[in-house]
This record gives structure tokens, sequence and C-alpha cells, in this order.
DNA sequence: GAAACATTTTTAATATATTGAACACAGTTA
DNA sequence: TAACTGTGTTCAATATATTAAAAATGTTTC
């Protein structure tokens, strides 16, 4: 009925990492704590290992789970363009709040991109997002006051601030002139 | 030696996405191609299931099979502040070409973010990054020319361009006077 | 109430992931 | 040559993940 989705080759991802570790066998079994024999059928594909094993082969190599989880990815070479002309633009509830959302719609879906324009006095609330997700913010021109719960600061042109968004957060502009910040979304 | 890095509770997510997607055992072990005598132990957090079977049950499900591998998450919440005077700056080897890198150290490890400034007539060359490498390059001021590979294209000021950089890649100033460049990399 | 059904849990048997030890294969060193 | 490293691979034994079928637990219907 459905259609095979992707086996991933977990083999080929861990050996490639252990590699470039230049860790042994020996190495990775005593800091993941998994038998080398294990290792070893695992890089060999002759086996399909537990979860449990595979986060503790992670861990041991120091990396994301999802590092070792990687399908065969995409193969086409991507070039994507998207023109100043075409790009959605749409202003927030609050007045004197223009954004840009430069991130294509065949963009990759868990990154998003904008160029925010603040008005003198200008405040934009944003409700909530996913949990997990971080915005990493820079303020190209002007100066700004961002208030995350109970965190709060204020930004100069060239100031760069990561936090989470989990949570209501405030952007407000304190310039007598525009500012303008560039704002990276990841979920 | 090593302290318990965190051991993800898979069972509760897989509880929980067929909660909400309404399925039941059966159904979506037929979707999934997995017994549901399995996926009622999983759930109920009596055995460690193999990656594959995980593999099969995130598909059945359609989600990703990094939801089901959510671990208790960061409780901290993360409010990081970068000053402009902190963050560190470079020339690359052709001169004209002034990098900020805005990313803090203690960023995340597969996201980083760079402000590119070209004076006129300067070029940035740019070896090929790890495999699977994306750069998000927006044009802030100014008129570049981008080329990857065979594919090439002149961006104006507003612009936006997404590209693969695991292959040799170059950007050039076209403009009369400074182009300024906001560049986001994934890995 | 019980009968009929849908859903989840447990049971017993099988398949296989995991392991420690033995093995094979290099590259030193003496 | 042999002895001694370090490397990665197979071997038999064990632990356990996985399954089909049965038992249990609701949930509806008459």
């Amino acid at each position: 009925m459905s259609k095979i989705p992707k086996p991933p080759s977990i083999g080929k991802n861990v050996k490639h990492e252990r590699s470039v570790q230049k860790l042994s066998l020996d190495e990775l079994s005593t800091a993941s704590g998994v038998s080398k024999a294990m290792l070893s059928q695992i890089e060999s594909g002759k086996v399909n290992p537990t979860v449990a094993t595979m986060w503790k082969i992670a861990h041991g190599l120091s990396v994301e789970f999802n590092v070792l989880m990687k399908g065969e990815g995409k193969k086409i070479r991507r070039f994507d363009i998207n023109r100043k002309a075409d790009i959605t633009t749409l202003d927030a509830d609050a007045a004197g709040v223009h954004i840009s959302v430069l991130s294509p719609v065949s963009m990759a879906e868990d990154l998003e991109l904008y160029l925010l324009t603040f008005k003198p006095g200008a405040t934009l609330n944003s409700q909530p997002h996913y949990p997990g997700t971080e915005e990493f913010l820079t303020v190209l021109a002007g100066k700004v006051k961002v208030s995350a719960g109970e965190n709060e600061t204020i930004l100069n042109a060239g100031d760069v601030l990561v936090y989470q968004c989990d949570i209501e957060h405030h952007i407000e502009n304190l310039a007598a002139t525009e500012s303008r910040i560039y704002l990276v979304v990841r979920f």
C-alpha cells in the first residue's frame, strides 16, 4: 500500500564520524559502553541496532542523535533565487512594524528568515512559538529592547541575541529613527 | 567516567502522537507494519525498540523520525547576548572583504551566522563546506554576483538566495559602493 | 443483565541484537 | 624468525526485541 519511505544507512554514518574523530573501535567502545563487536557489525550493516545503543554511540561520539540518522539526503543541488519583488511582506497588527518573509516556500521546514523594520516607538508582540524554537536576532540598525519571559535587554546596531521563543516575547524600537532587525527562527 | 547523558522516553512520544491522530494500535500496526503487540510494549516502555521499527512507526505516523526521539529537552531557557564589541571579525585573504561571525560560541553547532561587507570590486572565494551544507544569503545593500558550481546569478539589495555550498562558490561585489550580505549557514 | 464488538494487554515462541572471547591481519621491535 | 603491539572481524552463548494468538479490559447495543 505505502511505498517504502527511505531506509537510512546508519552504519556509514557511524563509520564516517568515527574516522573523522580518529577513534578505534576499542576507544569508541569504552567511550560509549557498546561492545566493539556490536560497533563492527553496525558499521558493516549486519544488524539493526537498538535506539538505546545508537543513543549511547551518539554520546560516545559526542554528536547529536540525528547526525547518525542522516538519510541519503537530497541529490539535487539547489540554487533558489527569491527576488525582492517576490518576497511576501506583511504589517503587524501593531502599526509601525513591517515584516519581510525572506524564506522561500520551498525552503527547509525547520528554518525561517525575516527582515523586520520598526518605525520609532513601534512594538511587536509575539505569541509563544512551538516548544524548542529558538530565535537568532541581529540588530542591523537602530536600538531595540527585547524581552522574553523574565529576561530583558537593550540592543544596539551590531548586537546579536539568541533566545528561546517558546514563550511570549516583545521587541520594541527605542531609536528615534527606523530600526532594522534580521531574524532567524529555528524549530 | 562519563555522566549519563539523557535517556529519551520514546514510548510517551509514540503514545502522544498516536492519540493526537486518533489511531488505534491496530490501525497504526497496519499503517506501519509493526505488530500491535510491539507498539503496546513500546508505549509502556517495556522494550528498547530497534531503529528500524522506530523508523517504520515514524513513517506510519507520518512524522519526522526526530519527533519521536524528543528527549526531556533543555530546561534552561537561553537568553545569550553577544555585543558588537565582543563579536569576532576577520578579513578574508582577498582584500576588501570583511567578515563578522555573529554566532556566539555557545550556539547550536549546526547553524552559523555571518555579516559580510564587500568593498567595491572585492571577491570572496569559499572552499566546499561539509556535504549537505546550505547557505541562505540575503543582500542587505549593494549588488553582488554569486556562483556555485555551474549556477550563477546577480542579486540586488533585498534579494535572497538559497543554495548548497558543499561545492566551491564565489561572491563578488558588482556595486560601486559597499555591499552588505547577511549569511546563514546550516549544516 | 449478556452478547457483540473494539481496543489494549499479556503470553509463549521465534527471531535477532548484543556480548566476551577467540580469531585474523597488519605494523613494529628485537 | 618470533613476540608484541594495535587494528578490525567472526564465533558461540546469552539477552531481548518482535511476533501471532490468546486473554483481559473496556464500550456499545439489545
